[in-house]
DNA sequence: TAAAAATACTCCATAGGTATTTTAT
DNA sequence: ATAAAATACCTATGGAGTATTTTTA
């Protein structure tokens, strides 16, 4: 014989009544069942868990232990089931996000911010990834979900656009050029360019390039960074000029002043994910990158 | 639909193997059963645990969720099980001992010590108490069992003699009755005695009281205390004499000697209990108590 | 194409129900 | 005498087995 978790759930309803017939009602059978499955479980046992007389049903001291244990079983599984449950439905679990620095500057502190508060459960694991390693990440199950610039995807990759804003210059507070209301990327030519390394942030860089080329010159790269904030920094200092994301003119320094350019140019980020990675946190924190671009769509 | 052990048995063998067919010959079931289960627990759940296809199996986020928690309770109830057996053969539980302080000083630690080491995971409480609570604790459940001289015991309770011993007296060191090797109770009439209360050690207190009356005496007492080993102390500071179980001896106190009397008289000692006491514990203690008490009877 | 899981169908073990007996107060 | 648990017996759900089909790598 072996021990049934009906046994279990019956042994602790009598162990609550004492009462064969109340906790034969209360569990919607009858008493001879009841009897039945806990001399069944007695047996199985070797041990007498209650002292039975036609007035009087007691625990015994076996019984008093393994009503403890029971109900604390009873209660594990059912948390097993719930959380299992929670789990199935991407509600916890964890969720391996990769990001580029470059790109992290605006998207992954509000997404991730507007996901763990949506999901509070969840465990978000942040790793900062080179823009190549990430797709090698996603595809071979490493990180869920990116978060980056779309460059070059491959096969097998989805990708869904978060946010998009124009590229504006940045120049030293006395420049200039600064006293325009707009700049002209033309009379960006003579100038030293912070830029951004091809390496690391290859989408900046080639549309930062892409944009001199097309205004007929090569740009000429005084500094690399791939951190935006740093580049703005570098500029305040009067080392040069670039042409960052619009939103970095929240940094609110004193040397630097942003212009919109005059042939604007749209940088976008989004996220990034392998279709069949079956994470189900990975489609609750999609979810959430969906609502999230469409309220900076509609909120900008 | 609700969950049953079967499942969770069934699923962790699956989780274990990823293979149905292997899985289900581990369980001494075939192939088909096996899968019906898993697909009935994984409606029950409403959640996949396991991704199949025809080469190979593999567990979901939430079928490795399941998975920790399944042979979590799968071994908490194991463990239920098997603790509860021990409690059912009194290998584990409470044991209440009560005890009167006059008859601890031989019996009591020798034989908490043999019944702790038998049983380890039993917990032992004991509690001084009078001999007259120790009748009324034993009778109303409050203590499983005594340990104490046999008194006056009321009807419903057990006495089982674990040691007897016969009374020596003790005489301060310097003492003219020293001199001889066996001391006769009636030189002692004109003595001072150090003895037991009737109140708190009445039948230590009534075998001295009886064994000078037999001799045609009333002893004088002038010190009364409940601990043998303050009435050796008293003696041997020449404050007066007493009867008191031989074993006392033991003291090795440089004021004090101990000699045999000239008509001998035992006191015992033993463990008493209510046989309607159901506490399995008791059974276990009561069987150290009677194979201490062969030994003791055998050794001495 | 072949290995393995799913499905169809049968059988029987056993859980639960009804009626009745036993037991202890 | 009576309330309540145990027992006897019946019914039927559903778990396991055998045979077969479906699936996918």
């Amino acid at each position: 014989m072996t021990i049934e978790l009906r046994q279990l759930r019956y042994f602790v309803a009598l162990a609550d009544t004492l009462h064969f017939g109340r906790a034969a009602t209360q569990l919607h059978i009858t008493q001879p069942p009841l009897s039945r499955q806990i001399a069944a479980l007695e047996d199985t046992l070797g041990a007498a868990l209650f002292v039975r007389s036609s007035r009087q049903v007691e625990l015994t001291a076996a019984g008093r232990h393994f009503h403890e244990h029971a109900v604390r079983v009873l209660a594990a599984l059912d948390g097993a089931v719930r959380s299992t449950q929670a789990t199935a439905r991407g509600e916890r679990g964890v969720l391996r996000v990769g990001f580029t620095m470059s790109a992290a500057w605006n998207v992954l502190p509000a997404l991730i911010r507007r996901y763990g508060d949506a999901f509070p459960a969840a465990e978000i694991q942040l790793s900062e990834v080179v823009p190549r390693e990430l797709d090698e990440a996603l595809l071979s199950g490493r990180a869920d979900v990116g978060i980056a610039f779309p460059w070059q995807r491959p096969d097998g990759l989805e990708y869904l656009r978060v946010h998009a804003e124009p590229l504006w210059a940045v120049l030293p507070a006395g420049h200039p050029l600064a006293a325009a209301a707009v700049v002209a990327v033309g009379e960006l030519a003579d100038e030293p360019f912070i830029t951004f390394p091809a390496a690391t942030a290859p989408a900046l860089h080639a549309l930062v390039a892409g944009c001199c080329r097309e205004h007929g010159f090569e740009p000429r790269i005084r500094l690399e960074t791939h951190l935006q904030q740093t580049i703005v920094n570098l500029v305040a200092e009067g080392l040069g000029v670039s042409l960052v994301p619009r939103s970095m003119s929240r940094m609110q320094l004193a040397g630097a002043v942003f212009r919109p350019i005059s042939s604007p140019r749209v940088i976008e980020q989004g996220v990034i994910w392998a279709p069949n990675n079956a994470n189900p946190c990975l489609a609750r924190f999609l979810d959430c990158a969906r609502a999230f671009g469409e309220a900076m769509a509609g909120g900008d």
